[in-house]
RNA sequence: GGGCACGUAGCUCAGUCCGGAUUAGAGCGUCGGACUUCUAAUCCGACGGUCGUGGGUUCAAAUCCCAUCGUGCCCGCCA
């Protein structure tokens, strides 16, 4: 609904602007400040004032007085407070609002018929997930849901890094080594914890092995690299052998998130399909191809780029960069764009790879990348899955969990609540608040900024987390179907003509509430209008976040709203004897309409929304 | 050395892209209050900030420009 008015708002700015011959460029349209009235606002009476040769405020009011408030269907007033123009909202705007909110899917916005895809985590399956990379998949998989919600179709990708020098590394050592040779036992009993050691195991020969023996096992490797290259078969399957099983061990992980993907991608793929091959034919027919020290490389000097991009081994081998430009012409000639969540260390090959595709003749407008931030742990210590360090995801989800258990229990005997919780409960709430406030905790900080793991700080469950706002829907929940037993209850001794409660997993529409007959105007308090101002938004909210690929501002407007909906639920009591029947039932849509808000705003976060806590 | 990002209360962060409403917002921590009333994982109040520093642009700068300092990342025939 706020997207309606704003277009409103700007129309009659507009019209009001031109009818005075003023200028029409920056209409000057913002949002005031919590303290003031409207939903609103125009500071466009400060730039104008010069021109006018009239102060601001006098501006304001000449602008004011053009607009024909009578003509304008979701503002009330337009009025002035000194050079300011605020827009009052009117009894439409809020009853639109109400009613369009009590619907399960408020926030979806319209089908786009464009297609993106979203790749991100594609960690390289040489072991257990840790936290340095958990940003990824945390960040990815929200940006994916806001695009979804924001109307696009979107598919979920993880490119699978099974052609790399990595790989080949890991493939030689798992075939060389035996359980014997390794030092440790597996740190958990799954297929990639049990692996990973064989890649430590091969990795620290290479480091410090005899001479003879380390050149051997490069040879070896070498040939592995060959083999992939020329698209041989039984090379293949010996590195796809340790790739799926490593994979399938990550993949468990990230399901826990969950983050699930729709397809993973292989960059085998573009080897064995040839269009790596064709690839590089193109690209040593560019014009800034060179072939320097026996390889070949593009200068993308002229184009801002001073390192230049090897696409081809003096063995004649490809890299990742080479495979990735076959992978990303793929995904321009099946989709309309295309997103990419990658860390800050491959920002430069991000800058060469579209700078490449451009050079190819593609249109780069449609890929877009979205940069995190390193995640490190106290003391400046990074994380490395070759070198064994760093927490790993598993594990920092189990404790996340544990502490959230250990919570719901401490608080057991104080709940006033009375439903009674059983084992069941206990652990579905321990999951969705544990889980929860670990992606809440990553989602809601700007991707750009380095963040520095601590325990207690990223499971903290007090306010401005997850939990805080699941609270908020388990309110929601609770005041639905204690209003649904009411009426039950009514309904059995007579008293009532409904007989249906309201159920909160589905919406009102068809339940006992008659939302024709529910009239938001007698929602008059500060706090419920507030409330409802901030629902209006979301739909606004989802698409300036979608259009920038900014999730962190959906957990921002999360905490506004449970902020105005706490000071609604302190001051408005819906279900109490002495609550109107007509403004019971407004504050029964306006509950059912924020369950929705925040169900569907952690929904694009991926945290879930527990019905009871 | 060069490039990119970040620097806002003791701590963790919004706000910065698109400059505007006499006191720059939250939370944590500290201190003091509120559960016979739809769950206190909540709420109310107090304390706490030269928005890294210095210039500039502007009627107006945390926000734009320049410089500078600090931190992180990158500058591989790795991925």
């Amino acid at each position: 609904m706020f997207l309606v008015l704003r277009a409103e708002v700007e129309d009659a700015l507009e019209g009001a602007l031109s009818a005075l011959d003023f200028p029409t460029d920056d209409l000057g349209i913002e949002e005031p400040p919590e303290d003031v009235e409207s939903v609103l606002a125009s500071s466009v009476a400060f730039r104008l004032a010069g021109e006018a040769g009239a102060p601001p405020p006098q501006v304001a009011g000449q602008i004011a007085d053009e607009i024909d408030v009578d003509e304008l269907t979701y503002v009330s007033a337009v009025q002035t407070e000194g050079p300011y123009l605020n827009f009052l909202p009117s009894d439409a705007y809020l009853a639109e609002t109400l009613e369009t909110a009590t619907d399960e899917d408020y926030g979806e916005l319209e089908d786009r018929e464009e297609s993106v895809v979203v790749e991100h985590t594609s960690a390289n399956p040489t072991g257990p997930v840790h936290v340095g990379r958990a940003r990824n998949p945390i960040i990815g998989d929200a940006v994916a849901n806001l695009l979804e919600y924001a109307g696009y179709d979107v598919e979920r990708h993880y490119y699978v890094n099974d052609a790399g020098r990595q790989m080949a590394v890991f493939t030689w050592a798992y075939e060389t080594f035996d359980e014997d040779d390794l030092e440790d036992d597996p740190e958990r009993d799954r297929i990639e914890y049990d692996l990973v050691r064989y890649y430590r195991t091969g990795n620290a020969f290479l480091e410090n092995g005899p001479d003879e023996e380390v050149a051997e096992a490069e040879a070896e490797i070498e040939s592995i690299m060959q083999g992939l290259e020329e698209g041989d078969d039984e090379t293949y399957e010996r590195v796809s052998e340790v790739v799926d099983q490593v994979l399938s061990g990550m993949k468990a992980c990230l399901e826990r998130l969950p983050a699930e993907f729709d397809e993973f991608v292989k960059e085998t793929r573009f080897m064995r399909n040839g269009d790596t091959d064709d690839l590089v034919a193109r690209l040593k027919d560019l014009d800034e191809a060179v072939y320097e020290e026996d390889a070949w490389q593009l200068d993308l000097e002229d184009h801002g780029i001073d390192k230049n991009l090897v696409f081809l081994r003096s063995d004649g081998t490809s890299l990742y960069a080479t495979r990735d430009l076959a992978h990303h012409e793929w995904k321009f000639d099946n989709y309309d764009r295309a997103v990419t969540v990658l860390g800050e260390d491959h920002k430069l090959q991000a800058r060469q790879l579209n700078t490449t595709l451009e050079l190819l003749g593609n249109d780069t407008d449609q890929l877009e990348q979205v940069i995190f931030s390193w995640v490190n742990l106290p003391g400046g210590l990074g994380m490395s899955t070759r070198e064994g360090t760093g927490v790993d995801l598993d594990d920092l989800l189990d404790e996340a969990i544990d502490r959230a258990r250990q919570e719901v229990e401490d608080r057991l005997d104080d709940r006033i609540r009375d439903d009674d919780l059983d084992a069941e409960d206990i652990e579905r709430i321990a999951h969705q608040v544990g889980i929860g406030a670990v992606r809440y905790d990553i989602v809601a900080k700007q991707p750009t900024k380095a963040i520095t793991f601590e325990w207690d700080q990223a499971l903290d469950f007090e306010a401005q987390s997850a939990p805080y706002v699941q609270y908020v829907h388990a309110r929601c929940c609770g005041i639905l179907e204690e209003s649904a037993a009411q009426r039950a209850a009514e309904d059995a001794s007579g008293q009532s003509p409904r007989a249906a409660g309201l159920d909160p997993e589905t919406d009102l529409a068809g339940q006992g509430l008659d939302l024709e007959s529910v009239d938001a105007g007698v929602l008059e308090t500060e706090a419920e209008r507030d409330l409802l101002e901030t629902i209006a938004r979301f739909p606004a909210v989802i698409e300036e976040a979608a259009d920038d690929l900014e999730p962190h501002r959906i957990a921002t407007f999360t905490r506004e709203f449970a902020d105005r909906f706490n000071a609604f639920y302190r001051e408005c009591p819906v279900l109490s004897d002495d609550v109107d029947p007509a403004v019971r039932d407004a504050r029964l849509a306006l509950v059912a309409a924020s369950k929705h808000t925040v169900a569907n705003a952690l929904d694009v976060l991926g945290v879930e929304a527990p019905r009871s806590m």
